[in-house]
DNA sequence: CCCCTTTTTGTGAAAATTTAACGGTTTTTC
DNA sequence: GAAAAACCGTTAAATTTTCACAAAAAGGGG
């Protein structure tokens, strides 16, 4: 029985949110009563929490929820899963992909299908997110993690961008200042990673929601020019879309 | 509508959990239907989660993830909680370690004290849960992760390990041949990187639990002349202790 | 201001999930 | 080795959830 239970916690853990029915197929053999009772003790464990239909696992809801971002990610959330849709009929099967650590960015993680892509990332959460698809060939990049968010950055993680190719990009910003058509971001670190990807990628998309609009923070790590395109939720303001289209930047 | 939604996150972020039933008593006049409803939009938006009979807010799933193992899942768990305990009293502040990825290094990761050690590891949930603590300076190594445990291998990762220094390797393996003395594992890449790692160390400590005595995997990585001590539980024989002993290994 | 469209809300029935109870089996414990 | 406890599967009952549809409310031009 002990047995049985760590492999049901570990598929619960892999699988992020599983419902009854998986459970069933997973573990053939095993009543769907006792699989029920099995649930029963772990959420007495908190290692799960039981949801309508299913079970989901606590180490997912903390990883998906950490550190700062714990009121961001739900901020915006319909026009960033807007934006994950759009951006991922971007990106072509087979292509070798970047996708930059935030918030937009793991909706774009999540909506990606699942066929033969190389990701690369510095995101802990997004390598986990893109994983648990079938196809897809996950890298992380090595570095000093930070705290608050998770994200690998530092000298080892610069060297290791040296040692890659990337064929498109997927970015996103803290703010984006509309007078300097700047992009920037929190950390000193994290911009150094973000402008080394940017020179290293042949096209960069560049994901940026409504809200990020003249929001300020200290490093700037481009310009509107670095970019090749950009997608945008629909509350994003038709003047200045027309700008960015002004400068050779697609706005989807 | 909006003040509503509100209120309701409000109200459940404030009670942790809540059935529908009080959802009821506290917003009168107003159908449970549209509870539902509202609770689903909430859930969409991840600021709560739906259970069976109401609703639990993100908040409380995290505070209730305090770090606590499932006692009831984990193979030989009080062992190895046995073993992370003698083996972080090996381990100095302000040092340098390594460790590996497995259960039993989980372990000692979770045990290891809130001070200033630099700690290097090529498992993320190793690097998740020491991160956790305040004080550790955490560095992932860079890779490809593999599907299965979460663990980074690979040209680049073996690059990595050339560009740092490891004072302390904190090991394990997953099954130990007697008749050779040898440390086993299941992948190729894998063991690559376990041998790196123990040829870059000036110190080499091997975790193992009686569970993995001739237990045969395909790889081998290291030979007991290649670890410095190694820390094993109560079950462990005392003949092989002295076996061990005889070849200048410390056995803890 | 009115009409039309869209969104929200409430009701009740249908579907499903969850709980509870019971007897047989296995495992623990003394 | 026997008593006690824990475990498992089946069935039936209770509850929860979903679904569909119509009423009500809220916007949105003209």
């Amino acid at each position: 029985m002990k047995d049985r239970m760590f492999h049901l916690k570990e598929f619960i853990d892999k699988n992020g949110r599983v419902t009854l029915k998986e459970l069933e197929g997973a573990f053939p053999g095993v009543s769907s009563m006792t699989l029920r009772r099995d649930l029963q003790r772990l959420e007495e464990d908190n290692a799960i929490f039981r949801v309508p239909g299913g079970a989901v696992s606590v180490g997912a809801i903390v990883r998906s929820n950490d550190g700062a971002v714990s009121e961001r990610i739900n901020y915006n959330a319909e026009e960033k899963l807007e934006i994950a849709d759009k951006a991922v009929k971007l990106v072509e099967p087979m292509s070798c992909i970047f996708i930059d650590g935030g918030s937009t960015t793991t909706y774009f993680a999540r909506a990606l299908p699942d066929d033969n892509f190389y990701v690369l990332t510095n995101a802990v959460i997004i390598a986990e997110t893109v994983l648990r698809k079938h196809k897809p060939t996950v890298s992380l990049l090595g570095g000093d993690l930070n705290k608050s968010n998770f994200i690998t950055v530092g000298r080892s993680c610069l060297d290791f961008i040296d040692g890659i190719n990337i064929q498109t990009a997927v970015m996103t910003a803290t703010g984006y200042i509309k007078d300097t058509g700047s992009f920037t971001c929190g950390g000193q670190a994290e911009a150094e990673v973000k402008r080394k990807v940017i020179k290293k990628a042949d096209n960069v998309i560049m994901l940026l929601d409504s809200s990020k609009v003249n929001k300020k923070t200290p490093y700037t790590f481009a310009s509107i020019l670095d970019v090749d395109c950009m997608v945008v939720d629909k509350n994003f303001s038709k003047e200045l879309k027309t700008t960015l289209e002004q400068n050779g930047v697609k706005v989807y």
